[in-house]
DNA sequence: CTTCTGACA
DNA sequence: TGTCAGCA
C-alpha cells in the first residue's frame, strides 16, 4: 500500500510516517517512481513505534529495539536478553524523572501555599 | 490528482 | 511537527 492507505491504516500523519523513516524506525519499499511502499508489517511497525514512544523511549533506542522485539498475546516481549539489560537502564532514567520532577513540583507547591505577599514599602 | 524532498513568518 | 513550495 502507499502512503495514503498508510496514514488511513495506522492513524498517523503522513509527515510523522516520513520523520520516522528518518530516524531509522521504519523501512519501507520504494517504487521506481520513488514512491513508499508499505507492508502489513510496517503498519505493526508503526504501532509498536507509538507504544515504544508513549514509553518515553528515545528514537535512537527504539531503532534498536524493534528488530529484537515480538507481540504475543497483544503483549511487547523481548527477544534479545541484552535488549532487557538496556531497558532496564531506561527505566532507571524514568524513576529519576520522577523524581526531579516531584522535586519541582514540592517546590512550586510551597510557593502556592504561601500565597502573594506584596514586598514591604520603603518610607 | 498523489507523493516526494527540503526548508522555515 | 505543521505547512508550503516546486517537481515528477
Amino acid at each position: 500500500m502507499r502512503m495514503k492507505d498508510m496514514v488511513r491504516r495506522t492513524g498517523v500523519h503522513e509527515r510523522l510516517l516520513r520523520y520516522y523513516e528518518q530516524q531509522g524506525l521504519l523501512t519501507p519499499q520504494r517504487l521506481p517512481s520513488g514512491y513508499r511502499v508499505y507492508s502489513e508489517s510496517d503498519v505493526e511497525t508503526v504501532r509498536r513505534i507509538r507504544c515504544l514512544l508513549t514509553a518515553g523511549l528515545p528514537t535512537a533506542l527504539i531503532a534498536q529495539v524493534l528488530p529484537c522485539i515480538r507481540t504475543d498475546e497483544d503483549r511487547l516481549v523481548a527477544t534479545c536478553p541484552d535488549l532487557v539489560a538496556q531497558l532496564a537502564r531506561e527505566r532507571e532514567r524514568i524513576t529519576e524523572a520522577i523524581r526531579e520532577l516531584q522535586s519541582s513540583a514540592s517546590l512550586l507547591d510551597t510557593v502556592i501555599t504561601a500565597g502573594p505577599r506584596p514586598l514591604p514599602q520603603a518610607s
